[in-house]
DNA sequence: CTCTCTGCAAAGCATTTGCACATTG
DNA sequence: CAATGTGCAAATGCTTTGCAGAGAG
């Protein structure tokens, strides 16, 4: 993640770039998909006295600019990660691992969906949810019980 | 929604079709996307005193089974609905409300992804969010500053 | 009779917010 | 100095759970 975009960002909607705000950055870049807790902790690291109230405020901010994403699946924390490249999420639903994977044509079809039912200014998500290779072995619980 | 369906499966899991656990999923029958609060307020107007606890247990059990399936868009509460055909979701980012579309296409690029990595027994979802045609118009929070 | 289900209320989490003080420009 | 950001803690909202009694097989 380039500072200076970011600092950009910030600046252009008047917010200011503050060490905490580069710390969650920083926090992001380092990797995946994180919870609020989870950069808590890293952040923590370099500034013991933030608070996950922070954390909040600014991936709320970072969000509305556009440089991070959240998820939600339903049921537990969000997880948050740095707006990089366009990808979408590949889930395991036995281990919760979650991988980045690329979607070619997810994009072009989303477009025109969406202008057919007139919505403007869209983004999309492409979620596949499945047991990955290593849970697929395991005696685990199949689709159909 | 096939009561005969939903007892078969009931059953086949040790479960019991109660007159709560219908009248939750005559509920879902109606249409939408309902939260737990709407389901509750629906199926209080047939059996006044269930509760929302209630609720939830039926619903995660009716999503164990495969007859229901839950979307949670951070922020706020899930929407649950009955699992008639494949469909994705187009939801707008002001009003929230929520459409369901078809999209011809996804459902082979999520097999390939998902055989690529070794996934299995795999559901996907494409959610697209943007600005509904109405509120398009309204000043928006979002878009050109 | 035994096992499952329900209502109620309390508990549990994740996330948001008010306020006084610190920091930035 | 004026405006924005932060820490803390309390508040909120959604969802889950323990328990004792009710209902089903």
């Amino acid at each position: 993640m380039d500072l200076k975009t970011v600092d950009a960002g910030l600046l252009q909607s008047r917010y200011r770039l503050t060490k905490q705000r580069a710390a969650v950055l920083r926090a992001l870049g380092d990797g995946g998909h994180l919870s609020a807790e989870t950069i808590l902790e890293k952040v923590r690291a370099e500034l013991p006295t933030v608070s996950l109230g922070t954390i909040y405020r600014t991936l709320d901010i970072l969000r509305a600019i556009g440089l991070v994403q959240v998820f939600s699946f339903g049921g537990s924390a969000a997880r948050y990660e740095a707006s990089l490249d366009k990808h979408h999420h590949l889930l395991c639903s036995t281990c919760r691992a979650l991988e980045n994977v690329q979607a070619d044509g997810v994009g072009e079809i989303a477009a025109q969906i969406a202008a057919a039912k007139g919505f403007s200014d869209i983004d999309y998500g492409l979620t596949i949810v499945g047991r990955c290779e290593s849970c697929g072995r395991k005696p685990g619980k199949n689709g159909a019980s």
